[in-house]
DNA sequence: TTTATCTTGCAACATTGTTTCATTTGTAAA
DNA sequence: TTTACAAATGAAACAATGTTGCAAGATAAA
């Protein structure tokens, strides 16, 4: 189960790091392993499955800060665990550009970012100022029918 | 803070409960006023404050029985905090109808349903079979500017 | 009023979130 | 390469929330 990082996602995540200004770590290369590896937003406790043992509270702040950074954007999907799952270019530090959908298997419990799929841009709603915009379909996977 | 429930909300509350039929108890009613007098999302934690001491696992199973007969549904709104609001007519048991927004204001922390937006009808996902869809709106709100 | 069924509350435990603080580690500059 | 500083980690500790089993109590229907 362990993940076994190429040196090519290794490479990449040595370069997120560093273009972000973080410390170059054991936990933070091998989470971002795992969010390369996967294409689905991904849960603290599915990193805590997939990497052995590490560290509760490193894993939960290595989570934050790479929110905070701009690397990693939480991925809404209805359910109550709180997943992340990996920005692309647009994002930024300040902004996460999460307009993209977030598709939630009913069945299996997995989400997955869709960005051909986008939340109506422009949202006027009386008496509020819209920042951003998240779709949330829940539904069924090709894998689980 | 105690709410008075008003015997009109006294009456939908006890219509509600027979509608789906449910036993009329005291924490139900407690709990439907609370939500038909706010029309905001409610989390448990606002019943708890809202009630004064009333048993948390009682509570938690109230609002858990609540979703599953169709009087209220998860306010999805992005936050780490599990929310429901009340069903519009449209809701059943089986399937809610939540393609309507939750609007999230970052500086209060309310979650607003608005009916008058929703999530796009038609969604074509390849290799997904789409049930609902839910639109989160985060920005601020009225009262916070 | 009696019965069958539904609700509640207690006990108990798992998971997750969160902060403080001392220690270790990574990075850049000397 | 060594050093100094900032950043990151891990331990401890606690709060909040989620969740189940079971016995006792309440409700609805006969």
């Amino acid at each position: 189960m362990s993940p076994t990082p190429s040196p090519f996602e290794n490479g990449l995540a040595r370069q997120l790091l560093r273009r972000h200004a973080l410390h170059l770590t054991a936990v933070r290369e091998q989470v971002l392993a795992v969010f390369l590896q996967r294409r689905e937003a991904v849960a603290q406790s599915d990193l805590e499955a997939a990497l052995g043992p590490v560290n509760r509270i490193t894993l939960y702040r290595t989570l934050r800060t790479f929110e905070e950074k701009g690397l990693i954007h939480r991925a809404i999907d209805g359910t109550e665990k709180l997943k992340f799952a990996l920005c692309h270019s647009g994002c930024s530090p300040t902004a996460h550009l999460d307009r993209h959908a977030h598709l939630h298997c009913a069945s299996c419990g997995r989400t997955v970012c869709v960005d051909g799929i986008q939340a109506p841009e422009q949202l006027h709603v009386p008496g509020f100022v819209v920042q951003s915009a998240y779709l949330v379909l829940q539904g069924r996977c090709e894998g689980c029918r």
